[in-house]
DNA sequence: CTCCCGATAT
DNA sequence: ATATCAGGAG
């Protein structure tokens, strides 16, 4: 149905880091004002905070979003010759970039599998249908990396982020809509 | 663990 | 009124 609207790896990066604890849909109202005026790492570095605020406004965190997306262009053009980095190391290092954003970029963006995207629909989810009982993103990464493989790591996020976001919703889960209904621990009978 | 935070669904 | 949204940093 919808997912971030991206062109590029640049695009994409910025995009996930918005995404935090906000819908998808509000961050692609946000993204064509926002790429148009910041199209590359160096305008973000030259960005101005207080407009760059305005402009992600909606998407929530907006001090700390803006914050980190100018540190990013900075340490992207100053550290690293305006190039994002292609390993989920030095990803985590960049500011507003954690284990989830890394895992995306890498996934979707360079087409490597580093690990299993877990935000908060996987997480409920593999809780949900008994994958994974742990509350920890990184533990439930750990759980799902054994069971799934490698090839589908990135797509299995997807297709449990669509299922969160369709049936197995986190206030009111369908599950007599739901495919995978005799396979669920946790379905509401 | 707490804080960051606006928009939307329930 | 409250829970939730492609989380991350201190």
């Amino acid at each position: 149905m919808c997912s971030l609207d991206f062109k590029n790896i640049y695009e994409l990066t910025v995009a996930t880091i918005l995404s935090a604890q906000c819908t998808d849909k509000r961050v692609n109202i946000v993204t064509p004002d926002l790429f148009k005026k910041y199209p590359d790492f160096e305008s973000l570095f030259k960005s101005d905070l207080t407009d760059l605020m305005k402009v992600i406004k909606s998407t929530g965190f907006y001090r700390n979003k803006a914050k980190n997306l100018k540190a990013l262009g900075t340490l992207i053009m100053q550290e690293h010759n305006g190039v994002l980095p292609d390993n989920l190391e030095s990803l985590i290092l960049l500011p507003g970039i954690g284990r989830k954003t890394a895992n995306c970029v890498m996934g979707n963006g360079f087409g490597i599998a580093s690990g299993v995207v877990v935000d908060t629909h996987v997480k409920r989810l593999s809780y949900r249908i008994g994958l994974s009982d742990n509350k920890d993103p990184e533990k439930v990464e750990k759980d799902l990396i054994k069971i799934i493989p490698k090839k589908k790591w990135i797509i299995f996020s997807h297709y449990l982020i669509l299922h969160g976001r369709a049936v197995c919703k986190a206030r009111k889960p369908e599950c007599d809509k739901c495919r995978l209904y005799d396979h669920c621990l946790r379905r509401l009978t």
